[in-house]
DNA sequence: AACTGCAATATTATATGATATTTTCGCTTT
DNA sequence: AAAGCGAAAATATCATATAATATTGCAGTT
C-alpha cells in the first residue's frame, strides 16, 4: 500500500513543531540537546537538522555555538504577527474570493461545515478535542484563500498562522459563540463573492482575538 | 579584538545561498550530498543542516528521502515574489515614514548617497562590482523600511528581496539611469516623510524590475 | 571577608566518518 | 511494453571525536 512512512526527521519535526505552539516546550527555555535527544529519540544530529529548519521558521532561536532556544513571546511579537495576518490574509482573501471556481465554493462550505459543527460540540462545554478543533478553524481560514493563486503567500500565511495559534494557546480561553459567528460571517460573503466585505471582517476577526489573547496575557 | 570565527555551519550556509542566487548552482538542479561535500568542504551532516534552513526558506526544495534540488524558477512564481514584495515593503514603508526618527533619516541618507554613487559608477560602465552594488541596493531599501518597528516584517521582507534578486541576477542586465532616477524620488518622497507617495512610487520601482526582468526571461 | 583575575575542569555544541535504509536504474523475464 | 529482480548509488541516521563555552575553585589583592 501507498501509506507513506515518514522519516525520523519529519516526525521529530512535526513533534518538536507542536510542543512548542502547545506550550509544551516553554518559551525562552533551552534545547539541551543531549536532553531532548532522549525526549524525542532522535540523534543529534537529526535533532540539529529539525531544530534549523524550526529556527528559519522563527520558532527556535540558534545562538552560534551556544544552542537552541524556545523563541520567547511577548505581546510586541504578538502584535506584530497578528498585523502582518490581517495584511497577507485579507489580501489572500481578496484574490482568492475573485477568482476561486466552484471546486474553491464546495471545498469552502465543507470546510466551514465541519468547524461550525465542532464549535458547537465546544460551546456546549466539550473541551477535549482542543486539537480537533483547532484543524478545523486551520483547514477553514486556508479553505477561504486557497484560491489566491499564489504559492508564496499561502506558504508565509501558514507560518505566521502557525505563530498566532502559538499565543490562542498560550492562553487557552475558546472565545466561543462570537468567535463562531465571525467565522459565519466571513464564510457568508466570501460565498456571495463580497471581497471586499469579507475582509473587513477577518480583520476583525483577528483584532477580536489579538484583543481577547492580549487581555489574558 | 572580538572578530568572532563563523561555524562551518554558517560559512556553507552563506556560500550555498549565495551559489543559488547568483546562479552558480542551477535551478532544479540536484544537490547530491556527495558531490557537494568536495564543493563546499563540509560533512554530510553539515550540509544536512544548512540544506535544511534553505529548504525553510524556499532556496532548496527537500525531496523526503530522495534528496535536495535547487528551487525552480519560473514566470509565476517570480510575479507571486514581485506582488508579495510590493504588499510587504510598501506597508513596512508607510510604517517606517511614519515613525522614523533622526537616526532613520540620517541612515537613510548615508544609504541613498553611497547607492547613488556605486550607480554612477556602474551607468558609466564599470560593471565589476556587480555585488558590492546588489549590498547597496539592499542597505538602501532596508533603510526606508526600518523603522516601520516590525521584526517580523523585516525578516520576511528580507527573505523576500533575496529570492527577487536572485531573478535579478539571473538574467542580469543592468537596469541603470532608469531605477537609480526611482531610488532618488522613492529616497525624496521617504524624506520628506510622504508615505503615501513614498509607497506609490516604490510599487512602480518594483514592478518596472519586474517588467524589466521578465522580458529577459 | 569580599572582590578580581586566572587557570583547570566540566559541560555543551559542532563536525565528522561509519552504518543502516531507501531509492534508482539496468537487466532479465514474461 | 510491463513487471520483477538485484546491484549500485544516494539518503537518513547514528555514535563518536573535536572544539567551543560555562563553571568552578583557587590565588592574589584590597
Amino acid at each position: 500500500m501507498g501509506k507513506h512512512q515518514n522519516t525520523v526527521g519529519s516526525s521529530t519535526y512535526e513533534k518538536i513543531k507542536h510542543d512548542i505552539i502547545f506550550g509544551q516546550l516553554v518559551p525562552g527555555s533551552k534545547l539541551k540537546l543531549e536532553l531532548i535527544k532522549s525526549q524525542y529519540e532522535a540523534s543529534v544530529s537529526t535533532l540539529r537538522e529539525t531544530l534549523n529548519r524550526l529556527a528559519s521558521e522563527g520558532f527556535v532561536l540558534a545562538e552560534e555555538q551556544r544552542g537552541f532556544y524556545v523563541t520567547e513571546v511577548s505581546q510586541k511579537d504578538l502584535i506584530e504577527i497578528a498585523k502582518l495576518r490581517v495584511l497577507l490574509e485579507c489580501h489572500a482573501l481578496k484574490a482568492s474570493v475573485e477568482s476561486g471556481d466552484d471546486d474553491w465554493e464546495g471545498n469552502l462550505v465543507a470546510a466551514h461545515h465541519k468547524l461550525q459543527l465542532m464549535e458547537k460540540k465546544m460551546i456546549a462545554g466539550d473541551v477535549s478535542e482542543k486539537e480537533t478543533w483547532k484543524r478545523y478553524d486551520w483547514e477553514f481560514h486556508l479553505a477561504v484563500i486557497e484560491a489566491c493563486n499564489s504559492k508564496n503567500l499561502l506558504d508565509l500565511h501558514s507560518i505566521l498562522y502557525d505563530k498566532y495559534l502559538r499565543y490562542q494557546m498560550l492562553v487557552f480561553t475558546f472565545r466561543g459563540d462570537e468567535a463562531a459567528q465571525e467565522h459565519h460571517k466571513i464564510f457568508e460573503a466570501a460565498l456571495s463573492r463580497n471581497g471586499t466585505e469579507a475582509a473587513r471582517l477577518l480583520e476583525a476577526h483577528i483584532v477580536n482575538g489579538l484583543e481577547h489573547t492580549l487581555a489574558a496575557m
